[in-house]
DNA sequence: GGACGTTCCGTACGGCGTACGGTACACCGT
DNA sequence: ACGGTGTACCGTACGCCGTACGGAACGTCC
């Protein structure tokens, strides 16, 4: 369980694979590309918990080991699958509106998390320092040069804004896959977990929550995480607009 | 590696080890607080991937499959160490300016989250209905109560808070706990980082990374982990205030 | 003292990441 | 055409993991 990345490597070796200096094929059309493009469907499809280096070999038609001889370890292969998706999204002009431009720029980051959710578990402390994620983060910054803002406030100011989505994302995504990986729908879970909820939770001890937490569950479905998810989008972008104006 | 929790055991028993019916004590002393309390404090002196069913039991003293005595797998003791952990913050009357009471809210989960890095790590869909957890959001609702909000713009309102809490406690813990988990400082990464990316990196296909990363980076110290987690913060509540006024 | 229920846990199975060393192939100089 | 050499491939094995299973040890009651 739990996931770690890179780290232990020789950095030299992880900075040469993520920007692809010195790739190879081997006599079995191996390649660290191929290898790597495994590895996410894997994770997409099953989860970060179920990869693994056999079950990416197998895939390959390869035994587990070959896998070595393009790739240093698991940990430099989930380096190199994040840097990869981090290249999927297209980066088209951005508006002239810098608040449409901030808008796009969380859907956008949204989206990723929603075709691979298992970024959202991958640690982020000093995060794999390929191609993709520099294009990815100066394509961002776009988002919010021109409007007056110094160096440092542009670099916080998107910290928070990607911070933002990261969190909500988190709670959007594993909210709604929580019925597959369960195999079992929203209603059914509610079904089972109310009654035995009923039996040890004492409304008067916590009004509110019984209040608010009914009238939360009447209105899901009407309300939606993808509501939630833009409402403090539009609160965050509110108060960034403020701060713009008054600076 | 990644992580998963509760699911797959019966929802009725785990209810009642998460509400604390029929605790009992073993006769080596043996119950599910003194495993949960062990789990924790591995997990957040190694990690989350460091824990193991095996570890807890050593720390405790005792064979490994005692534990399933009092716990259904590890899945459940993750819950139950998440349940735990939530009821740890005190949670003293809140101050009379709602906006206040909003800060406290956000700070005080990002010391949770500060002192229970692995919490960042476990899946939030389907939580663990706890009573600590539930405690929480009716503390945590009483923020947002008497100002004009509806039940469910309240319950919207503060799941926004707790998702930028959430995302920016990421960022945030993690980039702080990477010297420790590497075994190298922040300066000396970026010493081994710096020569290597030079020899890849064309500041003019990427001129906004290229001037802001620069500026970041020399002003990394002063402008800290925790000055970006305010700043986001505070803008946040400035959009949600406008809202509160608007409404 | 005996029976019974519960707690404790040794062993084992299948899966993991990967170290190590061997094999077999592609390509080279002759 | 042929032997030599480097590299791609991978079988085996080690020490971890979660946990199923069945037996041993114990407290408790008759």
């Amino acid at each position: 369980m739990a996931v770690e990345h890179s780290g232990t490597g020789d950095p030299a070796r992880s900075m040469a694979l993520l920007w692809r200096a010195a790739d190879r094929e081997g006599r079995t059309g191996l390649s660290v590309d191929r290898i790597v493009a495994a590895a996410i469907a894997l994770a997409d499809s099953d989860g970060i918990a179920a990869l693994s280096m056999r079950k990416v070999a197998e895939k390959l038609g390869v035994g587990a080991m070959s896998l070595y001889t393009y790739v240093p370890g698991k940990g430099e292969l989930i380096d190199l699958m994040i840097d990869q998706v981090l290249g999927e999204p297209e980066r088209p002009e951005l508006p002239a509106n810098w608040r449409a431009r901030l808008e796009h720029v969380a859907r956008s980051n949204l989206a990723l998390y929603r075709a691979h959710p298992w970024m959202l578990q991958v640690g982020t402390g000093r995060p794999p320092m390929g191609p993709n994620l520099i294009a990815k983060y100066d394509y961002e910054l776009g988002a919010l040069e021109g409007i007056g803002l110094s160096d440092i406030e542009m670099d916080t100011t998107l910290t928070s804004v990607l911070g933002y989505v990261t969190g909500a994302a988190q709670a959007a995504v594993e909210f709604a896959q929580a019925p597959d990986r369960s195999g079992m729908s929203d209603e059914a879970w509610w079904e089972v977990q109310a009654p035995l909820l009923e039996k040890v939770f004492d409304p008067k001890r916590f009004p509110l929550a019984s209040r608010v937490g009914a009238s939360a569950g009447e209105a899901y479905g009407l309300i939606d995480v993808d509501h939630a998810f833009e409402f403090g989008l539009q609160r965050l972008l509110d108060g960034i607009e403020a701060f713009v104006a008054r600076n």
